[in-house]
Order: structure tokens, then C-alpha cells, then sequence
DNA sequence: CAATCATGCAACCAAAGGGTTGCATGATGT
DNA sequence: ACATCATGCAACCCTTTGGTTGCATGATTG
């Protein structure tokens, strides 16, 4: 939900390698994200559900597997929020200058 | 460090807090930053030691106090991170759209 | 229907995180 | 010199987190 959660749900390693598997665009079960990571099932699970609270991932029950899939706005969105936070700083660098110089 | 570090540093809302008021451009001593937040000193020091690991703020000593400044640069690179993550996913869906049309 | 596959749920565990208090130290102001 | 101010460091505490195993359940396949 909050800004705060998306950057902690993108905070670990692992997640980050699930978001980039999922960048893919296409609808991965929880056995096939498993695949090529270093972990057990039900700890890929636990990250999935994480990055699901934070809103970064949505999740469909197909048959006996569950999909997951990228819901790049709330990346988007997190993005974006840092841009502001580097503009900010910018312009108040700026200001300072234009304070020190006048 | 790593976009993983710098992702978890941004995960807390009283870093977020710190990283906002730190937006001013200016220099600002640990007593000057616990000012309004509900925290105490030390609690403060700690996050600020967090966001310092991550890159993301630097120190310097002067007189008795330390004082905190922003280094923009680990928030754009977290930004592009967000923005080429956005990107692939958007030609991802792409290729995807284009192959079931095709 | 039986075997198997994908998952969910619960219990459990060690480690990390966010917070506190207490004390030591070095710089400032009177 | 003395009192004070800003900080660092260490110990401690409770909660969260990242990970596991074991078992139950619902869907698929033969």
C-alpha cells in the first residue's frame, strides 16, 4: 500500500529475482518461479505473498496452480516518487546556491 | 551497496521521514533530525547508520555534532532500476500481444 | 479410484530489526 | 575549571522476518 512497504517488499534479494523473472509479462506458477532458486517452495511462497501486500504482484488460481503476474503501477509509481525525491533535492541545492551567491 | 540494500534502507517510514526532511539541500545534525519525530536520539542515529550503509546519506564530523546530507546519486540509480524495470515489462507484454495476434 | 502434483496452512527456529536505557567521551560556553 | 551539549557504544528486549518441515486438500492423470 504505502511507498514505504513497496521499497521493503523490493528490499531482499530474493524478491528482486522474482520481480525480474516476472518482467517476462507472463502468468509463472509458484513450482516454475521456484525453479533456479537456492530455496524451498513454501519460502518462494512466503516471498510471493509478500510482494502481494505491497500490491507489486496479483495472483490467479488456474487449476491446481496459482499464477502470478507484474503489476508494473505500483513500480511505476514507487519510481516515480524517487523522481520527485531527486528533483526536490535539486532544486533546493539550487536555492541554497542562489542563497550563498546573492 | 546493491539495489536490494538500498531498496530495504528506503522500507521504513521513519527513513523515509529522514530522507524527505534531508531533501532540504542542507546539513543536519542528529539532534536537528530527531526533532519531531517520535524516537528517541539513539533510534535515530541507528536509522541514519542504515541509510549511510546503503549509500543513500554521508557524514561528516564538525565540532561536537555529525552532521547528514543526502547523496542523490543512489536514489536515481534506484530510480532507473524502477524505470528499466517498468520498460521491459511494457516489450515484454509487446512481444506477448504480438505473438498471439501473430 | 489411485497416484501424483501444486498448493495452503501451521508450527517452529534462528537471525535481524527497531527500539530503549545507561554510560563514556569529546567539544562548547560561562 | 565546570557544566552542558551532541554523540558513540554496548547491552538488552520484543517483534518481525526468512527459512524450514510436516501434513491436509484439491486438481490431474492413468
Amino acid at each position: 500500500m504505502s511507498n514505504a512497504s513497496v521499497f521493503a517488499a523490493l528490499g531482499d534479494a530474493t524478491r528482486l529475482k522474482l520481480v525480474s523473472r516476472l518482467q517476462s509479462g507472463r502468468h509463472l506458477s509458484i513450482a516454475q518461479l521456484t525453479r533456479g532458486l537456492e530455496l524451498t517452495r513454501q519460502g518462494v511462497s512466503k516471498h510471493l505473498h509478500v510482494l502481494e501486500q505491497a500490491g507489486l504482484v496479483s495472483s490467479k488460481r488456474v487449476g491446481r496452480e496459482t499464477r502470478f503476474r507484474l503489476r508494473p503501477d505500483r513500480i511505476v509509481r514507487a519510481r516515480d516518487y524517487l523522481t520527485r525525491a531527486a528533483d526536490q533535492w535539486d532544486e533546493a541545492v539550487e536555492r541554497l546556491k542562489a542563497a550563498v551567491e546573492g
